[in-house]
DNA sequence: CACGGGCTTGATATAACATAACAAACACAC
DNA sequence: GTGTGTTTGTTATGTTATATCAAGCCCGTG
C-alpha cells in the first residue's frame, strides 16, 4: 500500500503550514474531518510520527503540540522559542550550542541521541504591545 | 489552613526521592493511595505544581513525568539528561549555556522566561552493558 | 489468475495525563 | 460566633495518546 499514508502526511503538513502556530493532534484531526469524516486519532498520530521523523514537523514537548518546520529540513535539532502570549514559534539552529550541550551531558559518559530545547517567554511584538499598555 | 497541603507536598517529595527516576503523576497517586485511599488527581497535581514552582521537583516535559531535584534547590533552569533505556536522569547546571541560549532566542527580541532543556540518549552504564552484548 | 504471506492502513476501544468547577473545611478578623 | 476569604477535597470531565484487531493492498508463487 503506502500511498494512502503519504497523502495523509501531505494533508497534515499542509494544515500545519497554513496555521503556522502550534496545533494539537486533535486540532489537526478536526480540520481533516471536514474532508474525511471517519478519521480516527491513530491515523493522525501516525502521520505526525512519520513527518516528525522525517523533519517536516517538530513536536513541541512542552505544549504537547506540533508545528511545521520553518526552515525546510535541517539536520540538527532546533531551538524553539515559544511566545506564551500569542503562540508564535521561532526556530533556530546552532551547532555550537548543541555541541556544548552534548558535552555537558556527556561529562558522565552519557551518549545523547535527541535534544529537546524549548524556550518559553514573550515575543518581540507581544513585548512591545505590553509596553504601551 | 495551609497545613494539609504542605504535608501532601512533603509526602509527594518523599516518594519521588525514594524512587529517584521519573514518575508520572498517576504513579505517585498510586503510591499515596496506600495511605490515603480517597486521593484524587487534582490533589497530586496541586502538590506537584507547588513543588515544581519551589524547585524541589522538576517536570520532564518530554516524558510527562516528574523527578525530585538532585541538587537541592538551584536557581537556574537545569539541563536534564534522560536515559531512554533505564530511565536514569542526571541534572546539570550551566549558566553559560543558558546565557548562550537566551541570546540565540533573543536575536529577534524574544524575552525568555523559562527554559526547557532535555537530552535523551543512553547513560554510561547502559552504553557499556550494550557493548558487551 | 488464484492464493497466501507480510505489510500498511483503518476503526474501535481504552489508557494515560490533566484540569474545571463546585463543595466543604478551616483560619482569622471583627 | 459570624462573616469572609482562602485552601483543600471531590466529582466530573476534558485532552492527549496508544493498544489491538480487522480490512485492504502488494507481490511472489504456482
Ligand atoms: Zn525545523
Ligand atoms: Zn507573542
Ligand atoms: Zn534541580
Ligand atoms: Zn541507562
Amino acid at each position: 500500500m503506502k500511498k494512502r499514508g503519504e497523502i495523509m502526511q501531505a494533508e497534515v503538513l499542509a494544515i500545519l503550514r497554513r496555521r503556522g502556530t502550534p496545533m494539537s493532534a486533535y486540532e489537526v484531526l478536526g480540520q481533516l474531518r471536514d474532508s474525511h469524516p471517519q478519521l480516527a486519532p491513530p491515523t493522525i498520530y501516525r502521520a505526525l510520527a512519520a513527518l516528525t521523523e522525517r523533519g517536516g514537523v517538530h513536536r513541541l514537548e512542552s505544549l504537547n503540540a506540533f508545528i511545521a518546520c520553518k526552515s525546510d529540513s535541517h539536520k540538527d535539532a532546533s531551538i524553539l522559542s515559544i511566545c506564551d502570549d500569542c503562540g508564535e514559534v521561532e526556530e533556530f539552529v546552532s551547532p555550537d550550542l548543541l555541541k556544548a550541550l552534548s558535552s555537558i551531558a556527556g561529562q558522565s559518559g552519557f551518549a545523547p541521541t535527541r535534544h529537546v530545547i524549548e524556550v518559553h517567554g514573550q515575543c518581540a511584538s507581544c513585548g512591545s504591545a505590553q509596553d504601551q499598555a
